[in-house]
DNA sequence: TTCACACCCTGAAGTGACTACAGGGTCAAG
DNA sequence: CTTGACCCTGTAGTCACTTCAGGGTGTGAA
């Protein structure tokens, strides 16, 4: 299987999956004489379970770890269990920012109903008298 | 007022600062004989302005736009009001994004409540087994 | 045979909002 | 006269890609 087949299976773009490559995210697969890079089964079942991944938002560092345990396959699976819940617990963090921040944001929008002069804004004005608080520390990786 | 002063007060790091100057948001402040940026009460209020809407997680694009249309003053200022209706709903989706998340992990989580073999365990056959979906297109530049 | 066109290759640079570092200058106190 | 806190510039690193430049390969049609 050629790169673009295996690219439209796991539903990421080719240079994505060169990319994971350079990584080492996924083994160099072998190449065909017109040095084109062709995939075994085990290959596309690995980018899968990578995109997989991904796409629940988990880091290459996180992902890395997993495909650690794959290839091990020794031990028990308590730290595939810890990883997932520190994983949630990102999550959970990061949602609850994300709410703070849509209520804060409505308040500053009540501040505005009518489209008045520049200088007479609401929003604006709000904007300016914020109290900046002390930047908080990351408690996750998601944006 | 030198730069340590004044990222002390808009609690950000003396870079950011010089960052921001780099970028255009700050203006390039006055120097002193010894080359030391120093800072007027106007600068310190616009910094504090800019801290305050990436607080509210605005991108640069975002605060250019709003500080742009405090440097004309003139016309009015629906414009602001639909910047921040727009930015509130990239916070939604991305908590809507985020919520989903979480509710797919949570399963994912259950296959799996003991300390058993790497090979049996439900988190990994879970995560190997779903079916990758369409990469979605990003609706917010939030992560 | 020649052309178009889809696909593949490598390597470098760009994205956003910083952060970290190297290597140096300035200034006040002890 | 030295120590330490502060300041300067410029470059590179972060993360997970994306984009681009500049080429090679393979297949079907004219």
């Amino acid at each position: 299987m050629k790169i673009g087949e295996l690219a439209q299976i796991a539903q990421c773009t080719v240079e994505t999956v060169r990319y994971y490559e350079k990584e080492g995210l996924l083994p160099a697969p072998a190449r065909t004489v017109a040095n084109y890079r062709s995939y075994s089964n085990a290959q596309v079942d690995r980018l899968r379970f990578i995109r997989n991944c991904r796409a629940l938002d988990m880091t290459h560092e996180e992902i890395r770890t997993l495909l650690g345990f794959i290839d091990q396959s020794t031990g028990d699976c308590g730290v595939v269990n810890q990883l997932l819940d520190e994983h949630i617990a990102h999550v959970d963090v990061r949602i609850d920012e994300l709410s703070q921040l849509k209520q804060q944001l409505s308040e500053l929008r009540q501040r505005c109903q009518s489209e008045q002069a520049m200088d007479a804004c609401g929003i604006l004005h709000g904007l300016a008298a914020m109290e900046a608080e002390p930047r908080h520390e990351r408690h996750t990786h998601l944006g």
